[in-house]
DNA sequence: TTGTAAGCGTTATCAG
DNA sequence: CTGATAACGCTTACAA
């Protein structure tokens, strides 16, 4: 049985809640007991029990992570560790452990949730992701438990406290970027329909063409269920077309690096014949070959930002729901070139 | 207030004990009464209060889990959310929870471990990196708490509880495959050198070379820190040599995709020109261009059975402790090429 | 088979 | 400024 508040209160000779008040840093208390707790602590190595802690004290200085299903290949971009360490950071300034969840299913993942919701065990949730139909939101609305949702929420986005980019200029800007080297013929290659991330960037990549008076076509969009298989013969098909287009906006760099594949292997020289511009700059983009123009979101900041508000959001109980927004910007690289031709 | 163990009871008509017998599980419960508890529980919808349970039986079912430093750049490397997927999935099997702890610098995470472990809030603690002298361990060991390392620990690898690859033997297959390709001059390429990851593999390379027949040779051997600037130079002195060599092992596949992009810079071909083999096979591996052929090491089982360990360390104190070796596999891809000069 | 009651290690509310 | 003492919600002997 390790030590006690008890304990150290018999050896500094005062009450254990006195040792509490010590630990709490409580105002109304003289220097010299001060002193002499402290020392009877370190003297016997004591640290608190967090569990009875929470027990009293009702908070666990804890939020819990909801990582999307481990078996999605989302799970897999770079975009998450990166999160996680700008949350991370915050969350250690503020003194807040992380408690994390995933879980091969929608249903294990609620089931995590739920048990450390009502289990105690955290005062606050973050979602990493955020889909349709999202039954932890749901749940975590109806229990009015303080969370926030990194990326945009699907419905009741005005009620629920979130961090994102602004993906429609995230990608309007991209696209800009590659009308001003003189491509007209630019597609689109995202992925699934139903993440608002696509959604919103398909929206601002067809803004960016309307602005330009470039007529959208069909065809040039295309949604891959995010790399692999599907992805090679969607891009193979777009370059099949007769006025195959001649630059790519792609949603993110990781699936870009897909993309980069398969036209290497259709014998596509990448930036000669055809440019790409993808979205989220991670470390990928830089190594990949050619080394990839991408729009860099921040998203140290967007876990770090999350971080801020959750706490925020836990600490003042009348704290009003947010919606922040992570500045963006462009980075240049290699994967781009202007189009000369006429 | 939620609702506790003694509304439960008082709607049953029975005493608290006996709801906390019927969560439990005890044998000595007539079905009857079991029924009637878990009726009034589903009414009230009770979840049990997980602190307090914690707090009285000593245990919390929740497994740590400590990141290398989030500035470390292997942070950004995909291994971890396989390791995260196969450390999840038994855990979840087993009913344990996850608690996660990174921090920028050593003593920050070495706190947060002092933190959740002397705070009672896990049960044990899963090191997904090993370090030499590393203070983590040293700590852990000290106070004999339950633990496991992923890789070989760099000391007290014997009294210690692991899994790790056989690296060596990776190397050793990754170059034996080359040379069974016709090559002989064969580089190796590594990361940080107090790694235990880079010094077996590094062994395993000389072995081969060795059991072939093939002179070793200093020039040879370049340890980049790691992706990266450092990473560029050090492979264009490579290339430089009178005596290139016509095939590279490279302990890492994310590193292997910095050293294409290299080797394009400098417009030497893959596989033509030169063949690379790399390890750990993460989805990268399969994206590169050309796609790397790479030693598969079940990263997923690295992690499934750390977890696995650390729940039998738990459970069964008198556990003994284990080397737990993960097999691995050659995945060959388009990135090595049989060399039939002469 | 079930109830009673004593912890588990804190915090929090009163008094003093 | 400090000390009792009652929660916090659950587990677990020990009785019955």
């Amino acid at each position: 049985m390790a030590v006690t508040i008890k304990d150290v209160a018999k050896l500094a000779a005062v009450a254990p809640s006195t040792v509490s008040r010590v630990i709490a840093d409580n105002s109304r208390i003289s220097e010299a007991t001060k002193q002499k707790v402290k020392k009877a602590m370190k003297e016997l190595g004591y640290h608190p029990n967090l569990n009875a802690r929470s027990l009293a004290s009702q908070s666990t200085q804890t939020m819990g992570l909801v990582m999307p299903s481990s078996g999605d290949v989302v799970f897999q971009n770079p975009f998450f560790p990166t999160v996680l360490q700008g949350i991370n950071e915050c969350a250690h300034e503020k003194k807040y452990a992380l408690h994390m969840t995933t879980g091969k299913s929608d249903d294990e993942i609620l089931a995590a949730v739920v048990n450390m919701v009502q289990g105690k065990r955290v005062d606050g949730v973050i979602l990493l992701n955020s889909r349709v139909d999202d039954k932890v939101i749901e749940y975590l609305m109806e229990r009015e438990f303080p969370f926030v949702v990194i990326g945009k929420p699907a419905e009741h986005a005005d009620e629920i406290t979130h961090v994102d980019n602004d993906n429609v200029r995230v990608m309007r800007d991209a696209t800009e970027h590659l009308i001003q080297l003189g491509h007209h013929q630019i597609a689109f290659i995202g992925g699934s329909r139903d993440l608002m991330v696509t959604i919103d960037r398909l929206s601002g990549y067809q803004q960016a063409l309307k602005n330009a008076g470039i007529p959208l076509k069909d065809e040039y969009i295309i949604h891959e269920e995010f790399l692999r298989e599907g992805g090679q013969e969607a891009v193979s098909e777009l370059m099949a077309l007769e006025d195959r287009p001649t630059a790519l906006v792609v949603v993110d760099d990781f699936m870009a690096l897909g993309v980069l594949g398969t036209l290497d292997e259709l014998g596509i020289k990448v930036p000669e014949e055809i440019s790409i511009i993808s979205c989220n700059n991670v470390l990928l983009a830089e190594l990949a070959k050619p080394s990839l123009t991408s729009m860099d979101i921040n998203i140290f900041d967007l876990g770090y930002q999350a971080s801020k508000s959750l706490i925020e959001l836990i600490e003042n109980c009348g704290e009003p729901t947010k919606r922040i927004i992570i500045s963006h910007q462009l980075v240049e690289r290699m994967s781009c070139s202007e189009l000369d031709e006429k």
